[in-house]
DNA sequence: GCTGATATTTAGAATTATTCTAAATGTTGA
DNA sequence: TCAACATTTAGAATAATTCTAAATATCAGC
């Protein structure tokens, strides 16, 4: 066994990046594990600051880069909050969001297995390929909080 | 019968407005009434041009403003594509989003009345009091395009 | 109806997020 | 080794949004 399956780390990382017709290189690779190192949802300048801490002449435009081409092979999502920035995930196992409109924090919430399949008839004529479910609400920090 | 249960228009309006604690100002009315106009999804910038027309001295910054006083009022919603500027949706009932990966087009998607309850057992603690799902994939046209 | 307190609008400046540009560097394959 | 091409880089440019301060509008109490 290992995360390899799951979740690529360097092999399955060029290899995918090399499928969409990138090359692996070293920010490339830098950008991704900086994204797996923490699993929250950092802004393309969080990044950017983490990913400079061990690779220090790593540029923003560098980091927008990476990013593009990291989404554009799969290997991670963009997420959008309400406000503010886009931000990166680099959870790719089928999950949701939930965002907690006190605290504005981001969770994911994971898929089960049960409700993998379409879980509502899209009209006619649509393909869907993916879908995200986007809750919003209060986190179990926040709730506890207000019920005081 | 009337709109108005489902589709507050003015004096509702007003209302709702009101609880939120705004003041229902010619200018909120008219860039709600703009926004309900055509259902598509537009961005701050368009909504500005489309409310210009009949009332020309409004400016952006107001634009900005009334949309942040109907999204706090819950008479509107704050949608987001993957890229670029935030969207903005006049449609309050319950609905669904679908992201069209060709063409960039978004459609709503109504949420039929049996799968509106929790679709997912959120982790102990959260409290979720509404939900989106967002589709992607291809709409009916490009679906069509494709298989040529 | 006046008056002061408060809310709102406005234009434009400021800020933030993202993309673009052109030059330098790196990589690949003949 | 060379030519072709991809990538990175810093900084400029653009786009999206928020902020600021002054002018205007509205409201509650008199």
């Amino acid at each position: 066994m290992s995360a390899v399956k799951e979740n690529p780390t360097v092999e399955p990382l060029a290899e995918q990046l090399e499928k969409s017709g990138f090359r692996a290189t070293p920010q490339r690779v830098h950008v991704y594990k900086t994204l797996r190192a923490k699993r929250d949802h950092p802004t393309a300048e969080e990044v950017f600051i983490r990913a400079k801490q061990n690779m220090p002449d790593i540029s923003m435009a560098t980091v927008y880069n990476c990013l593009d081409a990291l989404v554009q092979s799969h290997l991670v999502r963009l997420v959008n909050h309400d406000k503010g920035a886009t931000r990166y995930c680099s959870n790719m196992m089928e999950h949701h969001h939930f965002y907690c409109v006190e605290c504005g924090g981001a969770f994911d919430i994971d898929a089960p297995s049960s409700v993998r399949e379409p879980l509502l008839k899209l009209p006619a004529g649509f393909k869907a390929d993916r879908y995200e479910i986007a809750f919003r609400g209060l986190c179990p920090d926040c709730a506890t909080k207000k019920k005081k």
